[in-house]
RNA sequence: GGGGGCGUAGCUCAGUCUGGUAGAGCAGCAGCCUUUUAAGCUGUUGGCCGGAGGUUCAAAUCCUCUCGCCCUCACCA
């Protein structure tokens, strides 16, 4: 059992004591950050605290000195056993690190000068029957801190409990999604909400979670993989300007930036292009790091990023060049395969050859790494781009960006295809190319969704469309390694629980 | 899926190379200490060493399989 045995005797005491171990609420009248901010006006004042125990120091028989942590601070309590009940004094000498309390008390400084809340009155708010491995703090030093990986990932509470900064992730985390909330709504966005459950997937490439819906004869149903052509309905519905926030799951590989299920931010702007729209990104972006680190600049991990627009705008065949000294349109598809087979000898070529996917192939293998600075990649082969409009002046290109941050993607955007003929012959081709893969896995990738075509042969006008990774975003913003440091639940495999 | 690392008490770790039957600190428990703060001091309870099998007189330690986590490569066109 989870529980430990001694905590769940002194929770069984409490209680035979008369004391409710699990009260239904408490008044506070300050935080310990606002006990500190106003320390002055404070001093030999009654105040009413709650927090966790976080430390237990006892001095003799009567005493004790506590530290007592809330959401954001920590600060010490005196006890002393003159100022309580014979009832309450037991109560104390049951309580535990770990444990929730609410305390009455004045705020002074011991003689050593730190401040303390010399407690009137305790109230217990939660004992804790499974023992809260709560580190030791010495200034900035910790000591015998949680460290199991695992651990902090599958019992995140206990990461949070034990480790503030994990907490202040969380809290970044919610102010650059409100950040971008209010840029959107300040350039009058409506944020609209698409459908996770869908019938028909589409918007992206990957491998969708498979379900049924019962009360409809077991129809067979997808986990959405992206908002994309529900907006473009919202757009055609006659909504000028659209965006949404939204978990999308592709079932496909996890690693430290890939979760099964992740957030994206995408929106959609009528009478718009990608030009004008990966100006609206970086004021984006920049203006939401702004709001976090206070400046456009920043270091991520001995980085020094700068999120300055304008950004670097390099077409992919330029950053092929630039990167890898290959100057793909000089070099034959038998040229561009063998200089795949050199890079990866592994790779199986696609037959037919396709010069999009070569080209795409290249630019991962020899660019992708490259980039650190915040860089827009743009006018991406036709092939690879199956929603997307042909790039004016050449018909083998697409308008297309994404942006590069630290080697990784943070987005995706296009000048939308509109014109639904075309639509409907491009994403067929897609689908012929999917034979391929079909062969390696037996999964379509790509279903046609007929009624994404219809709504678009109604009329779409000129569009902008934009996708941003906000767990991306996250990452950088918050100086950490990986995807499960900013997702507060990521998945991992079940726990065996009969081999523990 | 390939390669590498890790898994020992509630937590942090030592012990593994060179098999001899499990250790420390913190937490807990019993005491001492009436302003301490990684409090201190004395004593003390905790572990089928991730799981299964094998080798051996003897396995945390060596071998095989297996579960989980991390890193990395591949996959994710």
């Amino acid at each position: 059992m989870v529980f430990h045995d001694d905590l769940v005797a002194k929770r069984q005491q409490l209680i035979e004591k008369g004391i409710d171990p699990y009260p239904y609420s408490f008044t506070t009248t300050h935080t310990l950050t606002q006990i500190r901010q106003q320390e002055q006006a404070l001093i030999e004042k009654d105040v009413a605290v709650a927090g966790r125990l976080t430390a237990l120091r006892q001095q003799g028989k009567q005493v004790f000195f506590a530290d007592l942590e809330d959401f954001d601070n920590r600060i010490q309590l005196y006890l002393k056993k003159a100022n309580f009940t014979d009832a309450i004094w037991d109560a104390i000498l049951l309580l535990d690190i770990g444990d929730w309390v609410g305390i009455q008390g004045k705020v002074f400084k011991t003689k050593t000068g730190e401040l303390t809340i010399w407690a009137l009155q305790l109230t217990v708010l939660s004992k804790a029957v499974v023992r809260v491995p709560i580190s030791k703090e010495k200034g900035e030093k910790k000591f015998y801190q949680v460290s199991d990986e695992e651990m902090l990932y599958r019992q995140r509470y206990l990461h949070w409990i034990t480790d503030r900064e994990a907490r202040q992730t969380m809290v970044i985390r919610a102010k650059i999604i409100s950040a971008i909330r209010r840029f959107m709504e300040n350039r009058e966005f409506l944020e609209v909400t698409t459908p996770t459950l869908e019938l028909i997937y589409g918007g992206a490439s990957a491998r969708p979670f498979e379900t049924q819906v019962n009360a409809l004869s077991n129809q067979k149903a997808y986990l959405r993989i992206s908002p994309e052509l529900p907006l473009k309905k919202f757009i055609v519905g006659g909504f000028p300007k659209v965006f949404t926030i939204c978990q999308n799951f592709r079932n496909e590989g996890v690693d430290r930036s890939h979760n099964p299920e992740f957030t994206m931010m995408e929106w959609y702007e009528a009478f718009t292009d990608y030009q004008y729209q990966m100006k609206q990104f970086e004021d984006l972006v920049s203006t939401v790091v702004k709001e976090i680190k206070g400046d456009t600049k920043f270091t991520y991990q001995d980085t020094a990023l700068d999120f300055t627009p304008p950004w670097r705008r390099l077409t992919i065949l330029d950053a092929i060049l630039e990167y890898g000294k290959l100057d793909v349109n000089q070099l034959s598809d038998a040229q561009l395969a063998a200089k795949i087979k050199e890079l990866d000898p592994e790779f199986d070529i696609p037959d037919p050859f396709s010069r999009g996917h070569a080209i795409d192939f290249l630019f991962e293998h020899l660019v992708e790494e490259h980039l650190v600075q915040p860089t827009f990649i743009m006018d991406h082969p036709l092939a690879i781009s199956p929603l997307t409009k042909k790039k004016r002046g050449n018909p083998e290109l697409v308008e297309r960006f994404e942006p590069f941050v630290m080697r990784m993607e943070i987005g995706n955007a296009y000048s939308e295809l509109t014109d639904p003929v075309e639509q409907y012959e491009r994403l067929k081709a897609q689908r012929a190319y999917d034979a391929h893969s079909i062969k390696q896995d037996g999964v379509v990738h790509h279903p046609v969704d007929i009624d994404f075509i219809r709504a678009i042969g109604l009329g779409m006008p000129p569009t902008g469309g934009v996708g941003l990774g906000i767990d991306r975003l996250v990452i950088l913003l918050t100086n950490q390694n990986s995807i499960r440091d900013v997702i507060a639940f990521p998945l991992l495999r079940a726990e065996d629980e009969t081999a523990k």
